[in-house]
DNA sequence: TTCTTCAACAAAATCGATATACCTCTGGCA
DNA sequence: TGCCAGAGGTATATCGATTTTGTTGAAGAA
């Protein structure tokens, strides 16, 4: 009466042995009991508030419930709504999440390597489009991965968003609104950046219109890479009258760097990007964002990881529920203003 | 073979007793052998990358080696630093890091008494500020607790920074700058507000000078609470020349709620914050901040609570070093300006 | 009536690491 | 010669849950 309860308590107070206890509780289809004998055992573990050692029942059955969470920055704003997601799909299936250092991810030897052997997690959850593909491979040949935000590599299964459909719908809102001369203003290279050109260019492309390869700036994910970004395009003498930024966090980086250079949004340029992070109407001015479902991301994630670990074989995903939506903010206007105020 | 490594095998590799590598690798001092027996489990350990089943251990010593971390938006841009040291202290110190839903914390019954029951964690991080008091004793009692963020309510230990010295120096600023009409846009409810006002409050003392109540303005922590709490100010009429912010993510919602009363920053008023995040400088204008030592904080909470578990009595702490520091950017300027301008 | 066949459980063998309680030499000393 | 004290280990009993293999009694079949 020391401790919480064990298996063994709750059995005797019930006054049936321990191995009935584990397989009612445990939905063991084979097994048949009475009534009565099932209900005394559900008083029992209700009034001793039990709960099985996860040490004891991860020894026995090789499974720890618990799956690794390895984020860049888990303090990405835009991970917010999919570190939820991924909290509550797992909560639902009973397991739980491991914050994992992705700091650690590229050293070696990976610390990381230590939790894996440990047995302390069953599988993975990578970011995607950061990391260098050496890294998802090194793992998922151990155990159980799925990478987030990015299509599968062929030995981990991805789950992904409509990336390039997002870029499309946003570099359709600013040429719709008369923009010709849209700049692009990349993420880090990998297969996000390129699905997010590839709707950029579709855009064009549907309205049989040419984009200018001058207008494209390689970026990267954060606020600092977006300001950069935008720095280099203005110094190479560019003066687009629109930007579609790959990421909402490095277009803070683009807005910055507008008023800095004395460029008004959006009278002299219109500013666009996807994703639509909590900050997006709080910046000055608000940013247009294409949303996309991240929460749905991060559930979906775990789920195809979960079942990759319940011996389903790893399958590719992409989330399209919701689809990405326009949100049209302050920092976008027709080209009309642009053009007249220049 | 087919799995990893087990004790086991390494004592048979080495040609010793399971109990011999098991005293050798956790350093038992009762212990005595020949370097040679030393080197030979050493290299049967490293041959066959042997790491100890955690479950196993975990089930024998009766400790996880795993504490769970409850942050109200892991997300929270404050906290990117704050989770880097936890983390990284975490590691430091042989635990993992076990993200709980704080969703989770306020139902009945918490999920999360699941996860304490279930012994899945040896302590818990709570974030203070927000919850309320009830959440953290009711915690305190079964398991290890700090809180971070917060002083020690007495049930549990607290771990905190220099809330009001940051206040004061960030007060001290804009009056030093000229200021005289300067409001306080607080946190939510809490001892960290407390802590800050007090810190307002001391500025304006210690030049004696007075605070006008009327310039305090109720909030909360995220950008959305800023923003409305900056509207209502300015619907109560008031016009100060300056605005000191309880925190940098709300500073985001005033800044744009005086942006889109035509206000601007810093013509027409001043705007400083406690804590420095990322964006800060990335905003229009930039942020002038007063910095607080996120990454010690949760360095140092993660410690504590460790020692907590080892048996150490709980112990309240505030973080000094490195100390707050004022981190001029464009958002505050001499009163003389916003004179002029008005 | 005797054998099957279930229903309804119980017993016992794991899972892998750790800690405590033994052993077994060898050398030194009275 | 006999005894004792270490040095240098080994053997074994847990930790608590799960799972496989048994066991028992009673109802139906032959």
């Amino acid at each position: 009466m020391s401790g919480p309860a064990r298996l063994r308590d709750v059995a005797e107070l019930a006054g049936v042995s321990p191995g009935l206890v584990s397989r009612l509780l445990n939905g063991d289809e084979s097994l048949t009991v009475r009534e009565e004998t099932r209900d005394a055992v559900m008083r029992a573990v209700a009034e001793l508030g039990y709960v099985a050692n996860s040490a004891a029942s991860s020894l026995r059955r090789s499974r720890t419930d618990t799956i690794g969470l390895a984020l860049d920055h888990v303090t990405n704003p835009l991970f917010r709504e999919l570190v939820r997601g991924a909290q509550q799909a797992a909560t639902k299936r009973g397991s739980a999440l491991l914050l994992l250092d992705v700091e650690d991810l590229t050293n070696d030897p990976h610390p990381f390597t230590a939790l894996i052997n440990a047995r302390r997690i069953d599988g993975l959850l990578l970011q995607g489009g950061y990391s260098d593909d050496a890294v998802p491979a090194s793992y998922s040949s151990q155990l159980p991965t799925v990478i987030v935000n990015s299509p599968g590599d062929g030995t981990a299964a991805g789950v992904s968003l409509q990336d390039s459909l997002a870029a499309e719908i946003a570099t359709a809102h600013v040429l719709d609104l008369g923009h010709r001369n849209v700049a692009f203003i990349a993420g880090a290279d990998g297969p996000a950046t390129e699905a997010r050109y590839l709707g950029f260019r579709t855009a064009f492309v549907e309205r049989n219109l040419v984009e200018s390869p001058d207008l494209y700036e390689a970026g990267g994910w954060d606020a600092r890479d977006g300001f950069e970004a935008t720095v280099r395009l203005l110094e190479r003498g560019q003066r687009p009258t629109a930007y579609v930024v790959a990421n909402a966090v490095s277009a803070m980086g683009t807005l910055r760097a507008l008023a800095a250079a004395g460029i008004d949004v959006p009278g002299d340029a219109s500013v666009v990007a996807v994703h639509d992070p909590w900050f997006a109407e709080m910046m000055t001015p608000p940013l247009t964002t294409v949303s996309l479902p991240l929460y749905e991301l991060g559930r979906a994630s775990v789920n195809v990881l979960l079942d990759q670990i319940s011996g389903e074989a790893p399958q590719d995903l992409i989330i399209a529920d919701p689809p990405p939506q326009l949100i049209t903010r302050g920092s976008t206007g027709t080209v009309d203003m642009s053009v007249m105020s220049s």
